[in-house]
DNA sequence: ATCGGGGTTGCACCCAGGTATAAGGTCAAG
DNA sequence: CTTGACCTTATACCTGGGTGCAACCCCGAT
């Protein structure tokens, strides 16, 4: 096991593809501070720095926004975690996932017919995609 | 048929459930122009303006930006449309929703393992949901 | 000692698609 | 002829997740 690694900011950004723009940036909004500074003022980062931020660029991707995620790591700093919130979290994006995937398969089916339309009436002007835009629902 | 029938803005944003000032704002980006001002100064809107505002309404729905759904209309008002134009906007737009139904459907899986896990663990500490996520497609 | 490639700060700006506010003009009904 | 609902303009601001810039500091190699 190796103690006591710090990663500069350069460093931490290089390992996970991330801008040091970025980092600065999530100190910032105060989702992910480093651990100390160096005699130069430099930011230090450790292991643990590193997972969290693998942890937030993948809720990221998720669909997490980076308030939901803070909630998340509170389960994770003060053990005797708020359980309840992260699952309601956990619950609250599948939903919205599920909703968007009902609205995105309609949305291909319209544009799907739209498309069909438009080959159809190769010919002629072609293109009444105006009339042919009609989405109920969003 | 009713042909002249003109609509104040307001009666325009009743009939589509479009705030006013969004259809200024409309305006102000060139999507959509009133077709004539009235002795006060009102923006006065016509029954093509109506169906062009539909027409906006749900290409946004369908996921399009302001822009595209410019050069969506470019193609109805000056026919000797750029029909190549839009038949690719139309399949880029399907494809672009193709690939977010493939990342939502990853995503919905990864939320239902976390929470799967959530439950499992109900009684300990639970809520790994920090070693649990683990999307590796965005 | 100096040079290049790090790092530090603060502040402004980007995107899209609006929303808010202020200060005023118009119009129909009572 | 006033009230109230509606309209006009200009300008600034909002959200989220950053990016860009200026001006300066730090550190290791030459």
């Amino acid at each position: 096991m190796k103690r006591d690694h710090t990663y500069t900011i350069g460093e931490l950004a290089r390992a996970l593809g991330v801008p040091t723009t970025t980092l600065r940036y999530y100190e910032r909004v105060g989702i992910l501070a480093p651990e100390d500074r160096s005699s130069g003022n430099y930011r230090l980062y450790t292991e643990a720095t590193l997972r969290r931020l693998r942890f937030i660029r993948a809720a990221q991707a998720i669909g997490f926004t980076l308030d939901q995620i803070k909630t998340l790591l509170r389960g994770d700093d003060s053990r005797g975690p708020p359980c309840r919130v992260v699952q309601r979290l956990l619950e609250e994006r599948l939903a919205d996932v599920e909703r968007r995937l009902k609205d995105l398969r309609h949305v291909q089916r319209v544009l799907k017919a739209a498309l069909q339309k438009c080959r159809d009436s190769d010919a002629d002007g072609c293109c009444h995609v105006v009339e042919s835009l009609h989405a109920k629902s969003s």
